[in-house]
DNA sequence: AATGAATGAGCTTTCATTCAT
DNA sequence: AATGAATGAAAGCTCATTCAT
């Protein structure tokens, strides 16, 4: 009998996969924690448990690991997103409970903010890609809120920069209350109740008399 | 007069000068072309024209360099928005003069935004310097013009996180109109009237049936 | 019989311990002949028929190869006296014995006299655990010869000092005598018979009329 | 009235020499410390308040400074030692008294001991300058004793080689008991009990039955 | 597929020396 | 004589990638 037999041995295959995952893994851990400029393939291979050589039978290059790091996570993100504001209406509700669950990823994957902030100069073309990923679906669901009536008179072009905003906004907002290095605050309701306001009413007055 | 009054050659001091600018403008423009990461001590002085040791007499490191750039383009970046919207009123204009301000800088400056973005990663506490030098003012201005009744209802809190939504806001709009990688869109109207929008009167309609 | 048995080609690990070996004596070569400042990596590899890079597989750091030469040498040292002086008694004539052998080891060492004495600035650790592993067992010799009678009264303490001035006789006379370069006098009989009539002796008259 | 009136105001030559005077004292002190090996030119000037250009209006080169240091301070010592030895009698005294002023010559300067043994690798040609000025008239005096009978039977080569063992053992013991790092034994009494019997009988029993 | 040594270009920094002011 | 910026070679070390085993 085998010495591996009883468990379930693995195919070759699955051999195969689970060591890509494994410096999968280890790429997004460390360019979570260190940035993509730390993740050497020396580091990689070491924290998943390979010899060095072994990275190149299952990546062509650096690069490429690094370029389907943000896509992937960040699909991830999308679907999280997805899965937790299934059934809020209306639009104006369900995109504050987006909003929510942006930052409920963001604590659960603490690395993520660097994957895709380091992302545009790093890993520029995974970078656009993830961008569109997220704009594109954002773009078509703030449409079909126009015309639903939920949104005011906005052109498609202005929805666009709408997406642009909303994204940057985030962006910016999980970097000033996120970071969790030494005791920054963690987001706020004044946080969630801004973006509420804003997107519900806007920021200045509309009647100066 | 001075002993070097007239059309003198340049003094010691001011060859000195002149060569720490040289290093200086090399590095913000390799920088801004290229990323903080290409910006090698070799390229940053050929570029000047010195020699590679001429680096040393004129900054401590190449990080030392590196933590200036932004800070002092930054300040250049205030300053310039400052200047063009001095006498707009009322602040709802201001605000949206400012806005088109900053892209009419990026358009000036072109390598500013990878200044900007690429510190968070590459020079740190510069960013972190900037952010700073930004909201502050930022959120002084808000609280002002909500003292004066032209600005909704909104707290500290709510107007601090504003100011980051903003700056988010313009970030990555930049990102999305400015760079201008072949032939990226120019900003346009649609983009300066959805936030204008956005700001006065919000995306979504207020009432529901 | 084993799969490499016979005149096989080297297997990996041979010719991994092989590259090792070569850059510890190129660099063994280089610091007696020109000294540790002079052991630069580059200098050590081009030395050993390698890549520069090739260096950092094989040792962590430049130090790190250079602290290993004096242990190593050190002990060979050692165990070429010990081995030429075996069988030599009484104890008085065993200490001349070792004394001619570590010339004799010199003659066979050029390098070695230059790995010993810069140690002590440029590998103070190496140099340090050498001048104990020296000096600890000839301690422990002097004691025992003292218990058999062969040494006059002298206090632990004394042959203590007494070890180090033995140590540092053997070192100055050999930078006199054995230095090779442009025609130093070799170690001639008058070295010896002083070292011998020093010891067995001393160096003045006791009494005094 | 000059401003430096009153004061004894210094002629330009003695300018020059303070400064060279400077220049020199502040590279004994680094040398010291440090090690030759850290005496760059520019730690050295920064360390006597002058210019690092000025280096060269006093000396053609470093080197030329660091091979002046040995001879310079080495010359001190001997002096040292002279006046403190100048009445002891007799000679077997005398040298006791000359290796107890040794240790008290380092004792208020800490820094020869590194100036002296790194030259030999640092500065070679101030090394052998000064064992010449030592042994020389080392073994002048050894030989005046033996003409006096003070010393026991040796060959004028035998003289000499006694010399440097003598050296080297000042050497190895200073090392060992001189070096004030962190709590190292400062030179006991043994010591010079064991340098006393040595010269005065030997180390061994002279017969063996 | 897994291994890990070999490669050499590239990096930042230091430094003795020169030289115009 | 004093100054201090300019120079460029040299240092130790890192790294993505290759390739024989």
């Amino acid at each position: 009998m085998s010495p591996t037999a009883g468990r379930q041995k693995l195919s070759r295959r699955e051999r195969n996969e689970e060591v890509r995952r494994s410096l999968f893994k280890a790429a997004g851990d460390i360019v979570g924690e260190r940035g993509y400029e730390e993740a050497s393939i020396s580091r990689i291979t070491e924290r998943a448990g390979v010899a060095l050589g072994t990275f190149y039978n299952h990546f062509a290059s650096r690069q490429e690991l690094l370029d389907q790091l943000l896509p992937t996570i960040g699909e991830e993100m999308i679907e999280f997103i997805r899965q937790r504001t299934l059934d809020v209406r209306p639009e104006r509700e369900r995109e504050l409970a987006r909003f929510r669950a942006f930052f409920e990823f963001l604590v659960e994957n603490p690395g993520f903010l660097r994957i895709l902030n380091e992302a545009e100069f790093s890993a520029p073309d995974a970078y656009r890609q993830h961008i569109e990923n997220v704009s594109l679906p954002y773009h078509r669901i703030l449409r079909r809120a126009r015309a639903a009536g939920e949104i005011r008179s906005f052109t498609d072009a202005e929805l666009e920069a709408v997406v642009h905003i909303l994204i940057g906004a985030r962006s910016y907002l999980s970097q000033r209350y996120s970071y969790a290095k030494d005791g920054a605050r963690l987001p706020d309701e004044a946080m969630f109740d801004a973006y509420a306001k804003l997107l519900i009413g806007g920021l200045f007055e509309e009647t100066q008399p």
